[in-house]
DNA sequence: TACTGCATTTCATAGAATGAAAGAGTATTG
DNA sequence: CAATACTCTTTCATTCTATGAAATGCAGTA
């Protein structure tokens, strides 16, 4: 009911009401992630909204299949999830081709280069190059960043409907993350302006940090991945980083193409 | 049917017919990690043995929930993994208490420390720590190995039973890992004497490649952790390797405590 | 154009998923 | 130490959902 996702209250204009056991169970398993700490039964329970006896018997399921833990009476994430992940990372044929072309625009602008995946109200960041040391250490793949804040996240609601736009404001203030509560009117004014096509942040997600960004487009008018240029403030000017845009619009060109062509 | 997974056809000694399209959603989505590339509906209806309805209800959902992505006709795994790994990597409580054991390990032995957790017939890597250099890039976490090779799989099949051990030679042939064929005795031979809580191994998972492993015990009497040492044969001989035993056992001891005692 | 293979929808039926209630186990409290 | 409160677990009758056969749609191919 309360979640963060598309399932339940909206976003789905031509679901029905199918495989309630399965989408039950994938609430519990957000739910388990979500949470910083393991669960107990009838914690889950209660924030998902189902009786005990049917969250009893998706966690034994979901343990079976190492999607979930448990130690003594709490539950949490199984270890089932990095081989998941992996494989995502290995071979997602988006993921593997963005790479060497993320590479190439981190080298040409010295900058760094990131892929985000649109999943319900976040984006996810699915890969990433730094511009000067080939790899960091905390590497934060997987992170799940706000859609209303950051180049990568507002340029993926640049096409967003009004009514979208109202869901994700809505989200935004439940959904736990840093600046809280906007109107859709609000966000709207830093969204990118109808005939641009890409956006431009600077001190939203982090301060001292710019980023320019530009949509992946794919077949459906809503964009779901987005490549950035991130920056220190002190290494790059607005007017520097924008100057980049031609160069992240065809990498995103080139992405877009695994995403429009028919073959692989 | 053909599942490398416990759910189907053995293992389940008090699990019931329940959840039965939870089950299946599970194998498809296990299904899909196996695949090196995008599978088809048809595919994968065949390959998990259900019709093509229910699959593609199945994948409908999963997509939903971003675990599996569509492009064009065919499927994988999709982005909603990565927060999940992100999740068990910062919160699992085994896993952060056993980072920096496995350091203090790693550092006083100059080798590489590392943790495993079991899940079906396979072994996952989930932390690593290096004795020299601090982190390597390819930090293979999520990897998927043999239990019936080297130290760390071969200490978690010491207390198996002659049944299980013949189920793990035949999944063995059938998980398409490396060296195929054995019978349960082989297997037997190669493992630990009943009195030895520690395994060895050389030139098994790779040629020139040392490592002992000790099991963490946790309250059945079957561990699905384990933690090892690794080593290049130039950089150490057997018994080198094995008088670090010691070290390891204090260090599963400390691991060991997380999943016995009742409270974290 | 007809054909073939795959994806998708429809629909009646079987069977699974569900929650109430009872039972068991464990911690908490007086 | 006994009584209490709490959570977990099992059972079971009922409901509703998950299921596959068959029909339909949709491309590519001959």
């Amino acid at each position: 009911m309360s979640s963060t996702h598309s399932a339940s209250s909206a976003e789905d204009g031509p679901k029905a009401a199918n495989m309630r056991s399965l989408s039950r169970a994938l609430e519990v398993f957000a739910e388990l992630q979500r949470a910083e700490r393991p669960q107990r039964l009838s914690d889950l329970a209660r924030t998902c909204g189902m009786s005990l006896p049917t969250t009893l018997r998706i966690l034994r399921v979901l343990q079976d299949f190492g999607m979930v833990s448990q130690t003594d009476k709490t539950y949490r994430v199984g270890p089932a999830v990095l081989p998941a992940a992996r494989s995502f990372l290995e071979y997602d044929p988006l993921v593997v081709a963005a790479r060497p072309i993320l590479q190439q625009v981190a080298t040409q602008t010295a900058r760094t280069a990131s892929l985000y995946t649109r999943l319900g109200f976040e984006r996810i960041l699915v890969a990433r190059v730094d511009g000067d040391s080939p790899l960091r250490y905390d590497l934060p793949l997987g992170k799940r960043l706000p859609l209303t804040v950051g180049a990568a996240g507002k340029i993926l609601l640049a096409s967003a409907t009004a009514e979208e736009l109202q869901q994700v404001a809505v989200a935004a203030s439940t959904s736990g993350h840093e600046g809280a509560g906007f109107t859709a009117d609000e966000l709207r004014a830093r969204l990118p302006l109808p005939g641009e096509d890409f956006a431009y942040s600077a001190d939203e997600r982090a301060t001292g940090v710019l980023s320019v960004a530009v949509a992946v487009p794919n077949r459906t008018g809503r964009p779901s991945e987005s490549i950035a240029l991130t920056s220190p403030v002190e290494t790059a000017t607005e007017a520097e980083l924008k100057a980049s845009v031609p160069e992240l619009r065809r990498a995103a060109g080139r992405l877009s193409e695994l995403l429009m062509g028919s073959v692989y």
